[in-house]
DNA sequence: CGTGAATTTGAACGACGTTCAACAAATAAA
DNA sequence: TTTATTTGTTGAACGTCGTTCAAATTCACG
């Protein structure tokens, strides 16, 4: 009653439209950056006039959000498929494939350079909505998985605080070392340096 | 003869309004965060027209850096009377050194939460000035200086890299940690988690 | 005082995200 | 088919922003 009937048809094109949006959004991205995306550009970019953006999505943050959030599902999927096969049975075995999440992770952020940014860079005025809190939390499982079989006896809540840990270490290893603010550090030398890190804080017991 | 002569008393006045325009930039960035700074909001905290701010910056980024700038020398500060009087004279003295330099890294973000994210948040149009990437190398003897002293095999330049990777695994934990998008990580444990990484760094030879 | 240079002013500009009254298209009713 | 109603789209207009610059003001000095 009170809720608007919304044809099919309707609710179709809006999909469309959407998925036009966020196409234009992250190729603009790509070329020049989050901060240089335009309300104007998008709407030219999908034929669309100025005002109609607000038809599609709330405002440009909540854009921002859609695009974030597809990129950190494609973050997971490469984390899948770049780990999902290795063995986790021995202590060793796990290292290794906690060192390869670590290397998948710097060669997203190096091949995804201006989104992966974002996702960082993305200062919201309204609180994250708990779709895009699961998203994120969702892909610690990646590092608390072989961090479980590495340091057993962590409970439940050590242990996702050690993963937390753990990421944030290389995510600033990396997130300083692609900033070319500094000398840039050379490709392999940041590899290296990150495996380094990893390996160090699974050696040197829980 | 090219070169406009300047009364002493116009530049010592200029002075003084640079470093009240600093004072007031930085307030307003404590109470309300880098990102609602508002030209007109300064103007009117020193009392001068708008247009006047650009007798006295190039413009807002300009003042962004200067502001950060003085940042970096605080914390460089906050590290020299926190560590600097501690023996490195054994290799477990220069790991306690290291860990306190982060410590005091930590406390020094959480007192100074809006004005520390500033200087990693500011992205200028043009490349930073040579002086503002001197500020920053500066800081990373307090890192290397003990490092030499644990990790002697390193030469200068893998020593270099060496000293940047802990920091930014430091950094990287902390920017996390103290970020309130996901679950608020409690003092304790993230300075816990931030010993422990330093220790395992340390500890796991290099 | 008077006069030329240095300094300050604030209205104006262009760009931005967002809104909303007017318009058009589609659908339902007659 | 014609008319009425609901639904979707439009782009001019608004408020805010950083920045500019011609005009007004203040200052230095004979």
């Amino acid at each position: 009653m009170s809720a608007k009937a919304i044809s099919t048809a309707t609710a179709d094109r809006r999909q469309a439209q959407l998925e036009a949006l966020i196409a234009a959004a992250e190729k603009r991205i790509c070329d020049s950056g989050m901060h240089s995306l335009k309300a104007r550009d998008l709407a030219a970019d999908i034929g669309v006039a100025l005002g109609g953006l607000y038809n599609i999505v709330q405002d440009i943050d909540a854009l921002l959000l859609l695009v974030s959030s597809r990129t950190l599902a494609r973050l997971g999927e490469a984390a899948q498929t770049a780990t999902a096969h290795l063995p986790v049975s021995t202590r060793a075995e796990a290292i290794d494939r906690l060192v390869m999440v670590a290397q998948t992770y710097l060669t997203f952020a190096r091949e995804n350079l201006p989104l992966w940014r974002m996702i960082f860079e993305l200062r919201l005025d309204s609180p994250l909505p708990d779709w895009a809190a699961q998203d994120q939390l969702r892909l610690f499982r990646h590092i608390a998985e072989p961090l479980h079989a590495i340091m057993p006896e962590l409970d439940t809540v050590a242990l996702t605080v050690r993963a937390r840990t753990l990421f944030a270490a290389v995510h600033g290893i990396i997130s300083i070392g692609l900033e070319e603010r500094l000398i840039a550090v050379p490709a392999q030398k940041l590899s290296d340096e990150i495996a380094w890190l990893v390996r160090s804080a699974c050696r040197a017991h829980a």
